[in-house]
DNA sequence: AGCACGCCGACT
DNA sequence: GTCGGCGTGCTC
């Protein structure tokens, strides 16, 4: 009886592939087993991810089996079924997310050179070359090792040449190779594990008895379950602590998932500290080696816990009793590339494979998060105590200085005191808002449909989006009249203007201008600590810079920025920008914040300021009951990309055809032009799908994506806690 | 993603 | 005429 396996490729596209499994491959060919296999006129490597003795549908001509790769799984058929429910939810390729989980000794990456022939060089001093096999062979010429195809992408214009290639290689003009990468080796044992130390010491929280019993439950009885922790970082830190001794109690491993790179090091420290076990961490900004290490340690068994950001999902800890998902609102769980995921959904579904209990925490969850974990009985309040910051709200609507008295006085005040303080402002450059003094046209970027914005230090117009810089004095494009500042101050005005108030004190800045790399963000971050440098203005990238100590004042300028995309979860990102910002000032009677908006009645503020979470969702759980948003319904983003318009505008108006066409419940809002319509000359078009149940959506998308031949992404409305 | 096939314009 | 550009469709 013939053996066929089910088989998976990490190639972009969702579909699987049947082939016979020949008879002295058949011990090893299991779930899991990753095999090569041919596929069209190549080889290419694969995963079983089933095995059958029907027979495949007529029609089918089934190839056999090249090789299987590995005597046993590398993973077990639990972890199989868990990628298989993520890659299904999230429309990406089961290979793909496959490919994503092995470990990088297994990853098989290969280096393909294209070297130049004999006749290949023969040719080059005679006729009998096109002009563009002439140029590749040109430039192979000089190069006895070979190129990569990368390379010779760039050399010769920038244009796909993989066709040029495989011409080229038939016609024995070039030979092209294919080199297995060498695996990484693992660093010396005992070698430094990629860990940030911070010092930050919070007293821990005391906890009310019995709080934590039914989740303690779950985990002692080896079951699923799932829970929401709602309250302060010190409450969450302590109900987590206790958690995660329960689980270890029990024999179990801890997979406990940060939004950032930051915190995991510091958090595997404090955990070896705490609990004298081995901690493993795990995040995308480690070294092939470090990852290479980090894998070997867990399947060693020596580790108890894994600290990391949300590519730690896929990794083998050995049996799983707890996954914690900490600061559940953040956005970075998400992965908008290839496979794209949301890990918070993710660790879901790794819980639900492993009957493993999965706890989310939070201080300010998402709507969506809280309303399901209410819905749903998840939801476990611990330590939930209003902000004891005193919060000015100013309204800034009139033409007002750029820093207002209220807040300059309090500046001056908290100066005196010997205080340091931190000014927020998520616009970077010094001004956002030009014109022509002579037609009022706006200089903007020629490859990004965005207005310029003005950098003083540099004396350059800049685009945000490209990095497209002009200079100043260059007159307007329209009448040749001189182009004159408006509004719209950012970080650098405000720099200047501290300056200005504050002659005698120095200022620091922080954004993407002055800490690009993780050099300059220390340097910046250790004036600050010492004291030698007591203001600071920053954007949104110095929210989730770590170990900047809190002050004694901050100020946010303009959050209501945020408040102006047509995003229906622009009240949500508004609350949780000013609440993390707030979060900058000890939590102390005498510490202040002033915020200085245009919106200051608006609710996502005035909630923030008092930090009552309750009070914003109640508002915004209203508004989105109301305009039908979620978590009242379904909902995808679907954005399409093309550097031709012309093409972009059919293929969309196809793509809304065929949505509707498999799904006509399906209320599909598009094509519209995305809010930046244009990037480096690439055009796009959004879409917004809208439907009761999650299902519809899929339906037409899986249907109709794969007929739309053009770069495009779908971003799933946020559906943390359902069934698998 | 690759790679083959098939259709077009512009060069020997 | 055919070379080589690119749009379309398939891969068990």
């Amino acid at each position: 009886m013939t053996v066929f396996a089910r088989v998976v490729f990490a190639l972009p596209f969702d579909q699987s592939f049947l082939y016979a499994v020949p008879e002295e491959f058949l011990a090893a060919a299991q779930p899991g087993s990753r095999v090569v296999a041919p596929l069209g006129t190549r080889r290419q490597n694969g995963f079983i991810v089933g095995l059958t003795t029907e027979p495949p549908a007529a029609g089918i001509r089934v190839k056999e089996l090249v090789q299987v790769l590995d005597n046993r799984p590398f993973r077990d058929e639990r972890f199989l079924e868990f990628t298989g429910w993520l890659s299904a939810e999230f429309l990406s390729s089961w290979g793909e997310v496959l490919q994503a989980s092995l470990p990088p000794s297994l990853a098989l990456k290969t280096k393909t050179t294209v070297c130049l022939t004999e006749p290949g060089r023969a040719g080059l001093g005679k006729k009998g070359l096109g002009p563009k096999e002439r140029i590749l062979a040109a430039v192979l010429a000089d190069a006895p090792k070979g190129r990569s195809p990368l390379f010779l992408r760039r050399k010769t214009g920038g244009k796909d040449v993989s066709g040029l290639i495989a011409r080229m290689e038939k016609k024995g003009l070039v030979e092209v190779r294919k080199i297995a990468a060498k695996a990484p080796r693992p660093p010396k044992a005992g070698g430094p594990e990629a860990s940030v130390q911070l010092g930050l010491d919070f007293p821990d929280a005391v906890l009310d008895a019995g709080i934590l019993a039914p989740v303690e439950r779950d985990i002692s009885e080896r079951r699923f379950g799932a829970w929401y922790l709602f309250g302060s970082a010190a409450s969450r830190r302590a109900a987590f602590q206790s958690l995660v001794r329960r689980a270890l109690g029990a024999g179990g491993r801890v997979l406990y998932l940060f939004p950032e790179v930051a915190p995991s090091g510091e958090f595997a420290a404090r955990f070896k500290n705490d609990h004298g076990r081995t901690a493993v961490v795990f995040h995308s900004r480690m070294t092939e080696r470090q990852k290479e290490d980090a894998w070997r340690t867990l399947k060693s068994g020596r580790a108890a816990l894994v600290a990391g950001t949300r590519s730690a999902l896929f990794l083998e800890t050995g049996p799983l009793r707890l996954i914690v998902v900490d600061e559940e609102q953040e956005e970075s769980y998400v992965q908008a590339e290839s496979p794209s995921y949301d890990a918070r959904r993710g660790a879901w579904l790794r819980a639900k494979s492993e009957d493993a209990v999965i706890v989310y925490g939070s201080s300010r969850p998402t709507v969506e998060g809280y309303a399901e974990a209410r819905r749903q009985r998840m939801l476990i309040e611990i330590g939930t105590e209003l902000r004891r910051t005193r919060v000015t709200l100013v309204d800034h609507s009139r033409d007002i200085p750029l820093i207002s008295r209220e807040l300059e006085q309090k500046l001056r005040a908290n100066l005196a005191k010997g205080e340091a303080a931190i000014l927020f402002l998520n616009r970077r450059g010094y001004a956002s808002q030009l014109a022509c003094s002579g037609c009022g046209r706006v200089p903007r970027c020629p490859r990004c449909d965005i207005p310029l914005v003005f950098h003083k230090t540099e004396s350059r117009l800049v685009c945000h989006y490209c990095n497209h810089a002009e200079d100043t004095r260059k007159a307007c494009s329209g009448c040749g009249g001189e182009v004159v500042l408006r509004r719209g101050a950012g970080t650098q005005a405000v720099e200047e203007e501290l300056g200005r108030l504050f002659p005698q004190v120095r200022v620091g800045r922080f954004d993407a201008d002055t800490a690009g790399g993780p050099e300059e963000r220390a340097d910046i971050i250790a004036g600050f600590v010492k004291g030698k440098v007591p203001l600071l203005v920053g954007t949104q990238l110095l929210v989730h810079q770590p170990g900047v100590p809190r002050v004694g004042l901050v100020g946010i300028l303009k959050p209501e920025a945020l408040l102006g995309f047509s995003d229906y979860r622009a009240g949500q990102k508004t609350f949780e920008a000013v609440s993390a910002m707030l979060d900058f000032c000890r939590d102390a009677p005498d510490a202040e914040a002033v915020v200085q908006t245009t919106a200051p009645a608006h609710f996502s503020i005035e909630a923030a300021a008092a930090g009552d979470y309750r009070a914003f969702y109640d508002k915004e759980i209203e508004f989105r009951r109301v305009l039908n948003y979620p978590p009242f319904t379904s909902l995808a983003e679907v954005l399409l990309q093309g550097r031709d318009v012309r093409i972009l505008g059919a293929k969309s108006r196809e793509l809304r055809a065929l949505l509707q066409k498999y799904a006509p419940g399906l209320e599909v809002l598009g094509p519209a032009f995305a809010s930046v319509s244009r990037v480096r000359d690439v055009s796009r078009v959004q879409f917004i799908l809208k439907a009761a149940e999650r299902e519809t959506i899929d339906r037409a998308l899986r249907e109709s994506l794969p007929k739309i031949r053009l770069k495009k992404s779908v971003v799933f409305s946020y559906s943390p806690f359902r069934e698998a």
